[in-house]
DNA sequence: ACAATAAAAGAACAGAATGTTCATTATCCT
DNA sequence: AGGATAATGAACATTCTGTTCTTTTATTGT
């Protein structure tokens, strides 16, 4: 990639973000991103066909990230899943805890798209983990069901902590889980 | 209210839930809800300031229908709170399935303002049926949080009921509920 | 039934955002 | 160094927004 490509990308991500903490995303035009990034008009154009597009890229760059990191953190110790703190889901908390960026987009107004790409990158996580184990423990509900359950439960817990002002230290938040899923896990 | 304000806030309400069906809430102009509504645009600004307003009066209206109803029934049968079909949320869910454009609603691509209407309604109808019962079973946990995960939980359920089409019975799906739940209630 | 009252309609407006085109300039890569 | 590629800036037609003002229509109380 061109070196004015990642400069003007990287100009109009870091644009895009600092405007998400000061307001919703509706309420953001291109008109302000291209103020902010200072690029041309064509130039954004030529990156993102609109706003929505540049919102989606931003959601893949920040939870893939944090997403792998999880996977690849689970991977070294396949016995300590289910035990906090060396669970992946504390380890998936703890990085959350530190990613300011993160957290300020979680906890925004137009959060929509971001709880989206979390909620279906973190099932395909546990669809991978927990997918077989799930099936044996309830092969009467579809295992679909379970994922969702779980990855939706997760997300809504990290949005209930976000909102409570991140009171809690994650291996306190993971114990909540653990209890939470105790018949599911 | 006088009855033409009635007759306008109606056509309003009729419109946007038909252009919601349609597409995206964000794509959704003011102009055409006026142009749906067949309406002027000045009564529109008479009526509702922005369009996010107008959204947020159509999400009290449907949601505190269906709420009020459910948290009626309870009322009538105290000891049937955790038993299929009789539970309250399996009530709820039957109201759902017959609720054609409360799903569609739902299930579109711009729901968010809806799922956060749904949550928060539920919210409170758990707290008052539950809490007791839930500090007792869990001293350790913050109330706060069990009630939120419910409702969390039980949105979330609803939403991949809708996706998948549907497919289950409100008492199938209510007992779906239960067997997750089970620890907490 | 008839004013007084209140709402809807319609036209017209300024201001702003969108998405595109095109010619020009700057930067990169080999 | 030179061809390729990206960024720029200006201009443009369209569309949407929110507001103002005047005219028309419907409702309510007496």
């Amino acid at each position: 990639m061109d070196r004015r490509q990642k400069k003007t990308r990287k100009a109009i991500f870091s644009a895009f973000s600092q405007l998400l903490a000061e307001k919703p995303y509706s309420r953001i035009t291109v008109q302000e991103i291209i103020d902010t990034a200072d690029i041309g008009r064509t130039t954004f154009y030529a990156h993102f066909e609109t706003k929505d597009d540049l919102l989606k890229a931003l959601c893949e760059e920040l939870f893939d990230h944090i997403l792998n990191s999880a996977s690849n953190h689970s991977e070294q110790g396949l016995y300590s899943l289910q035990t906090a703190p060396e669970s992946i889901f504390c380890h998936l908390l703890q990085h959350l805890k530190t990613n300011r960026p993160l957290i300020e987009l979680l906890s925004g107004e137009n959060n929509a798209l971001f709880l989206r790409c979390f909620k279906s990158g973190l099932a395909e996580l546990i669809r991978q983990r927990f997918e077989s184990q799930l099936q044996l423990t309830y092969p009467k509900i579809p295992t679909d069901f379970l994922i969702h359950h779980l990855s939706g439960s997760f997300v809504e817990m990290v949005l209930w902590w976000i909102h409570g002002g991140l009171k809690q230290s994650a291996e306190e938040l993971n114990h909540y889980f653990q209890i939470i899923c105790k018949p599911l896990l």
